[in-house]
Formats: C-alpha cells, sequence, structure tokens
DNA sequence: AGGTACTTATAGAGT
DNA sequence: ATAAGTACCT
C-alpha cells in the first residue's frame, strides 16, 4: 500500500487530492517523497496521466521522479507531462505558435545570445557602452518581462521611467523594444519569453487557455518558493478551472529572487486560493540534530518566514567544524586533508563529499589543491558542457539549419571556420538586412538580385553557404537529429579546423564534439520502447527525435541536468547547484563578509535575508558532517583582499560549534579538532605577495613544492608511445605530450579510463 | 581578410 | 586572472 510509506503529515498531504494544497516542507522533510506518491496515488485513484501536469525546478528532478512514479504504478506514468516551467511551456509554445505569429522551429535564445542583440542595438543607437552594459539592460528587461510588462507597458509605466532616468539610463525602455522586435525577427525568445509568451497565449486566445484547462485537472508545482510572477499567473490561469492544484515549497528555501522570483507566491497563497488547506512537513529524515538545530538558529534571524519548527529523531551527532584559515589555498588544502582523513579513519567515499560555495570563481583554488593531493572531484557550474565554444559553434549551425532567421547563429558561424567573409562584408549585410526588414539570412540567400557593395566572389560564397544550409532545413523534418546532425559537422569543418591546431586543447575540444554525437546518438535512440508524447498523447517513434527538438532541449538543459555518475569524486559545486541534493559531509568554503554575504546583497534588508536563507540552504545539505571555513586573505580578480569571517557565523548557537569562535591562530591543515598533530605540510609559507606584478619567477621559488610535484627538468623522459602507469588510473599509451617546464602536458590514453590530460609535474607517470 | 599584440572590462547566483 | 575587443600589420 503506497501510503504505508509515508509519516501521517505526508499521507495527509498526498490524500487531499481535490482543491488548493501548500505543502510547506522544511529541509529534508521528504518533500520529493511527498509529491511522488501524491502523483502515485493520483494514478491509483484512476485518474488519468494525460491530466497531470507537474511542474519542477530541474529536469533531472522530473526524470527521477517521473522513473519512481513508474515503479510506483506502471508504465501509463510514462505519459505524464513533467520538466521545468521552460521546457514544458516551450513545448505548449511549439505546438501554438502559429497563434502567437511565430513558427515551430523557433530557437531560444540563452544569454550569450541575448546581451550580443542588445549589444548590437547600443551600438547603432551610439549610446554610452558602459552605462549601457548588457548584463544590466538584460536584467532589467528580464525583470520587466518575469512582472509581465511588455515593452509598451514599460514605455508607459512612469516608475520605471523614472528608475531608469535616475540610474542615467532613460533609453531602456526603447532598447526593450527594439531588441524584442529583434528577437521576433529572428523567431527567437528568449528564456523569459518563453513565460511571457505563454501568458499572453492563454491570455488572448480563451480557446487554447480551455483547451490546456480541461487537460491539466491536476497539476503539481515543485519549489513553488522560486517562481516568479509569470510562472505564478500561468498556474492560476491553468488551475482555475478544476482548482486542484498542488504546490510544494519551502519559503526558508527561497534562493532565487535575483532572477524574479518572490516569495510573495508562498505566502499569499491562502488569500490567492480560497479554502486552500496547507500542510507541513516538519520531520527532518536527512541530518543530524546538530545540524538542524544549527540551520534553525541561523534561520530564526529572519523576519518574514512562515512559522514551522523543523526538528528530527537522528542521532544528535557531530558538531559543526568551523576553520578560520590564512589564505584561499590554505582553506583549499585544509578541506583535501579533512577528506583525506575521513576517508582514512572513516572509510567515507569521494563521492559522500560535496565543497559548496557562494560564487563560481572560488572552486579554482579548491580545484588545484584536489589535483594536488589526487583527490578525484567533478566541477559543477562554471562553464557547463553546452556553453564550450566549440559545442555553440556546432549548436549554432544546427540552429540555422533549424531555423534560417536566427541571426545569432548566423553571425557565429558566417565566417567560422574563416571562408573569407570579413567584418565588412558582415556590416554590408546587416544593413542590407535592416533596409529590408528581414533577416540576414533571407538577405543572404538573394544576394545576387539586390543591389550591394559586395563583390561578386564573396556573394558567391554567402550564397553557397546559404544553400548548403537550405538543403539541410529540407531534411529537418525527415532525417533523424543524428544523421543530419552528423552530416551538419561534416560540412562544418570545425573538426577539420580544430585538426590543424594540434594542440592538446584542440583534442579536447574535437573529444567534445564527439561527446556531442554521443548524445545525439543517445537522443535519438533512448528508450526502446513505444514513445508518447506527453502532450499530445500521441503514440510515436522517431517522428519527434529531430534536429529542432534536440536543439529545445539541449538549450533548456543546466548543469543540475546532467547526472551525478556513479562516479567515486568529491562534488564541487555552487550553494544555489546545490538546491535539493543532500551529501554526508559537507563543506561550505569562504565564509567571509563581502563574499558571503555578498557584497551586493549587503544594501538592503530583503537581499541580506535570501543571503542567510542561502546559507540554511548549505547547512542543510550536510547528512552527517558540516565543515565550514574562511580565510583571511584570498585573490579575487587577480588581486589580494583581507576579509573578516561572516556574520552568519556568528548567527550559528555556538553550542552546536566544535570550538568556540574567534580563533585567531590557524590551525594546521591536518588538525580536524583542533587538538591532533598532523603530518600534512602547512607550516607558514610565504603567501603570494602583495603586488600582482611581482609574482614573477623570483616569488615563484619561494613558493612550497607541491606534493608530487617532479622538477621541470625531470619532465623531458616522456616520450609519445610511452606505455605508462598512473597511481589512480592505470595503465596507459601516451599519445600527445605538449608545453614546457612546470605546465608541461601529455595526453594518456588509459586501458580502463579512457583518455585524460595530465599534468605531469603532478601525475607522477612511471615508464613502463 | 586574417592574424597578432595590446587594451579593457569583468568577476552574483542560472532558466 | 582571464576573456573579449580593438588597433595595427601583413
Amino acid at each position: 500500500m503506497l501510503l504505508d510509506d509515508l509519516n501521517l503529515q505526508q499521507r495527509e498531504a498526498v490524500k487531499q487530492i481535490e482543491g488548493a494544497v501548500m505543502i510547506i516542507a522544511g529541509a529534508g522533510s521528504g518533500k520529493t517523497r511527498t509529491l511522488t506518491y501524491k502523483i502515485a496515488y493520483l494514478l491509483e485513484q484512476g485518474i488519468s496521466p494525460y491530466n497531470i501536469l507537474a511542474l519542477t525546478f530541474t529536469n533531472k528532478a522530473a526524470e527521477e521522479m517521473k522513473e519512481r512514479i513508474i515503479d510506483l504504478t506502471g508504465n501509463t506514468a510514462k505519459s505524464i507531462l513533467m520538466g521545468t516551467f521552460h521546457s514544458v511551456f516551450a513545448r505548449i509554445l511549439r505546438l501554438e505558435a502559429d497563434r502567437l505569429g511565430y513558427v515551430r522551429n523557433f530557437t531560444i535564445y540563452d544569454t550569450d545570445d541575448s546581451k550580443s542583440v542588445i549589444k548590437s542595438i547600443v551600438k547603432e543607437k551610439h549610446l554610452d557602452e558602459k552605462l549601457y552594459s548588457p548584463s544590466f539592460i538584460l536584467d532589467r528587461i528580464s525583470k520587466a518581462k518575469n512582472n509581465l510588462f511588455s515593452s509598451t507597458d514599460y514605455l508607459n509605466n512612469t516608475e520605471l521611467l523614472t528608475e531608469d532616468r535616475m540610474v542615467k539610463r532613460p533609453e531602456i525602455a526603447n532598447i526593450y523594444k527594439e531588441y524584442n522586435f529583434r528577437l521576433r525577427r529572428a523567431m527567437a525568445m528568449d528564456f523569459d519569453d518563453l513565460l511571457f509568451n505563454l501568458n499572453v497565449l492563454l491570455r488572448d486566445c480563451p480557446d487554447i487557455l480551455d483547451k490546456y484547462q480541461q487537460r491539466f485537472k491536476y497539476i503539481m508545482v515543485d519549489e513553488y518558493q522560486d517562481t516568479n510572477y509569470s510562472q505564478y499567473l500561468i498556474i492560476k490561469k491553468l488551475s482555475s478551472k478544476h482548482g486542484n492544484i498542488c504546490v510544494v515549497g519551502d519559503d526558508a528555501q527561497s534562493i532565487y529572487s535575483f532572477r524574479g522570483a518572490t516569495i510573495r507566491n508562498i505566502l499569499n497563497f491562502k488569500k490567492d486560493y480560497k479554502n486552500a488547506t496547507i500542510y507541513k512537513l516538519e520531520q527532518n529524515y536527512r541530518s543530524t540534530q546538530n545540524i538542524v538545530n544549527a540551520a534553525n538558529s541561523v534561520i530564526a534571524n529572519n523576519e518574514n518566514q512562515i512559522s514551522k519548527e523543523v526538528w528530527t529523531e537522528n542521532e544528535y551527532g557531530r558538531k559543526i567544524n568551523y576553520m578560520n584559515l590564512d589564505s584561499d589555498r590554505e582553506e583549499a588544502f585544509y578541506i583535501c586533508s579533512a577528506i583525506r582523513q575521513r576517508i582514512e579513519e572513516e572509510y567515507a567515499h569521494y563521492k559522500h563529499f560535496a565543497v559548496l560555495y557562494r560564487t563560481n570563481m572560488q572552486s579554482r583554488a579548491l580545484e588545484e589543491a584536489l589535483r594536488l593531493r589526487n583527490i578525484p572531484y567533478r566541477l559543477y557550474g562554471g562553464i557547463s558542457f553546452y556553453a564550450r565554444k566549440e559545442i555553440k559553434d556546432i549548436l549554432a549551425y544546427f540552429r540555422l539549419v533549424s531555423n534560417n532567421n536566427d541571426n545569432e547563429a548566423f553571425l557565429r558561424i558566417i565566417n567560422y571556420p574563416a571562408r573569407g567573409i570579413g567584418n565588412t562584408t558582415i556590416n554590408r549585410l546587416k544593413l542590407l538586412a535592416a533596409e529590408q526588414n528581414t533577416s540576414l539570412f533571407n538577405v543572404s540567400v538573394q544576394l545576387n538580385t539586390l543591389p550591394s557593395d559586395i563583390n561578386k566572389a564573396t556573394r558567391d560564397k554567402i550564397v553557397e553557404f546559404c544553400r548548403m544550409i537550405s538543403s539541410y532545413s529540407k531534411l529537418l523534418d525527415t532525417e533523424n537529429a543524428l544523421n543530419l546532425g552528423e552530416e551538419i559537422i561534416r560540412f562544418s569543418g570545425i573538426k577539420i579546423e580544430l585538426h590543424k591546431e594540434e594542440t592538446i586543447e584542440a583534442e579536447e575540444k574535437i573529444n567534445n564534439i564527439e561527446e556531442l554525437i554521443n548524445s545525439l546518438q543517445s537522443f535519438v535512440f533512448k528508450d526502446d520502447d513505444i514513445l508518447i508524447d506527453e502532450l499530445t498523447g500521441e503514440e510515436i517513434y522517431q517522428q519527434n527525435r529531430t534536429l529542432t527538438t534536440f536543439l529545445s532541449q539541449v538549450s533548456l538543459m543546466t548543469d543540475a541536468d546532467m547526472d551525478l555518475e556513479d562516479n567515486d569524486k568529491v562534488v564541487l559545486m555552487t550553494i544555489h547547484a546545490a538546491k535539493g541534493l543532500e551529501f554526508p559531509y559537507v563543506f561550505i568554503a569562504g565564509m567571509e563578509e563581502n563574499l558571503f554575504p555578498s557584497m551586493l546583497s549587503l544594501t538592503s534588508r530583503a537581499d541580506t535575508e535570501e543571503e542567510r536563507r542561502l546559507f540554511y540552504v548549505a547547512i542543510t545539505r550536510a547528512q552527517k558532517e558540516l565543515l565550514i571555513t574562511s580565510a583571511r586573505m584570498r585573490f579575487r580578480y587577480g588581486e589580494l583582499v583581507f576579509s573578516e569571517h561572516s556574520r552568519f557565523i556568528d548567527e550559528i548557537d555556538p553550542e552546536y560549534l566544535s570550538q568556540p569562535l574567534h580563533t585567531k591562530k590557524a590551525f594546521p591543515a591536518g588538525n580536524l579538532n583542533g587538538n591532533s598533530n598532523s603530518n600534512t605540510q602547512n607550516t607558514k609559507k610565504p603567501i603570494l605577495t602583495l603586488k600582482k606584478k611581482s609574482v614573477s619567477s623570483d616569488s615563484k621559488l619561494e613558493l612550497p613544492k607541491p606534493i608530487g610535484g617532479v622538477p621541470a627538468h625531470m619532465l623531458n623522459k616522456y616520450e609519445v608511445g610511452q606505455q605508462v602507469v598512473h597511481a589512480s588510473f592505470g595503465k596507459g599509451i601516451i599519445l600527445i605530450l605538449d608545453g614546457e617546464g612546470d605546465s608541461r602536458k601529455a595526453v594518456v590514453e588509459f586501458e580502463d579510463k579512457g583518455k585524460k590530460t595530465l599534468i605531469l609535474r603532478f601525475a607522477k607517470l612511471e615508464i613502463l
């Protein structure tokens, strides 16, 4: 019996399937479990999977939840429409695109595309490029869209206009208008448009609203605390017919207000939905009592919250270990030692550890230390796979084939690899496109019939390029994503171009492209079963495995959707990325004022509260043990910055800390409890000098030799083709050698682990 | 048109 | 520290 697996509160929340329900779920209280069982329960009650819509925060969460539901109730669950707001709504928008004057193949612009559009608008309007920085403008436009202000609304809104004038950027409204115009001309939507345009669709097309209201009799929303107004309104409209809506969230874990999420959605739920029932899940199954209590003591400092008491029956557990170290390097080494010690003494595995931090840039020092200590790790965030240049290049080819009007894709690849179409030509094309009010591709195909200053030879090259792209476009609906994709990659010549470089980096890029081909393959061939389109209910086989669908999926993919793999590796990620995850051992690094809480958050009470919630999220990721570190000085943008420890440390009730605060002296790195000796190198050593310019060869000599490091002159003994042995990767053959001195690298093909790029100084390769 | 050398902006979380 | 943009040379 399904309900037997749940506690009392969870069961009550699951059983109430009619009406509006809000589940306030404390950290670790089995939120996902409750949601999963609720959907399974709906199916068990005979409700059709077609009538269920479930919106989650990541695609991966949706996938996992679906799998679990299939386990519980069988294959019918496959037809439940489940995914992130953006991916589900993108699918609906594609189906109904014509009603909005879009084509089905519209492109989804990522942040880079958006910024580049803004940049060219600012340039053409001859505005001050420093004042009108793309990120500032985009942020402003994004906030407007998330609150459903169209560019016309914006232009008529005195409040917004005044705000812009106050910050000396009165032209934002006009940029917004032009930006939207250009996106539409390119048949593109940005992330916010996916939500905005669905609102427009539901507002202007009563038949469509009715259709989806009929269809979605039961709506579930996960992570409700992180929804914005635009999302809120969609849910509200869709649910207003049947009124069966269930939202799950935790106001204490709301951490996305910077991208428009508003905690009001949770706080006002009762007002918005009459007769709403609210359930609270307060028993934590994840963490020790000490961790739960410490987290409670921190979040108590926030004024705005729904009262709840998270408690646990788990063991009391260890106190939180807080360590203030001299530098970011020492912090990283301390973390490494602590990991090593726990692995040796407590039989922990690498994958049981997560190192969390506030900003992506902090990963660098940590990575370096982990590599030096031969601790395997996996980095999340930063440059994700799909954001890599070579991948974006290939995807731009796909995009242009899929949507000829995609100007950003056109600009990216028209002369990459170089085919003799330079800046002058591109500017002339832009001019023509503006005159004809159409896309760059459209003027390019008919270039020979238009008057232009472009010479014949160049014209021919452009026309030929477009002819090829067009010929691929014709195959979009008939060829699957893999066949077409591989063909386009061959046509692009990017792999040949990279091959010519003959560097390790280029080889790596080629590998990444192969990886992309793999993902095309698994996209096309995944799941041998009959596939059911959750949206239309159609049974489909290979039909929808097109390149366009692949692109849509890829552009909405995030790091959180990548598999954590079964690999035994320490995980490095930002706290934002750690939302919803849990680890036996958690480190929170960089607990310093102006870093966490971030300097930018200290101006308003609301922002500081959000930072505190972020800290709360970080603490509550830990199951067994929590370790917090800070550094007195660290490098930020190439300069040395000194900091005090974070105010949030002082907010933890000292009762839950293993040692009194204000430890002025740094402890040796291996010293976990402040009282034992250690054999690790971490005696006083010179920190890099203050002046950034002075990090010359002299001061480099001052640095301690890395453990396992080999003097540079010893690195010349390696040769391509040699058999070598690596401590953790085993046997392999050297394929490529590159670089000089300390940065000399080798690409080695290992028997079991495949190709790896190794820094020879650290890798300790033995020649066989 | 394409490549290299120098300058400058940018470092807050991410769909 | 680094990526991206610009100026200048071939």
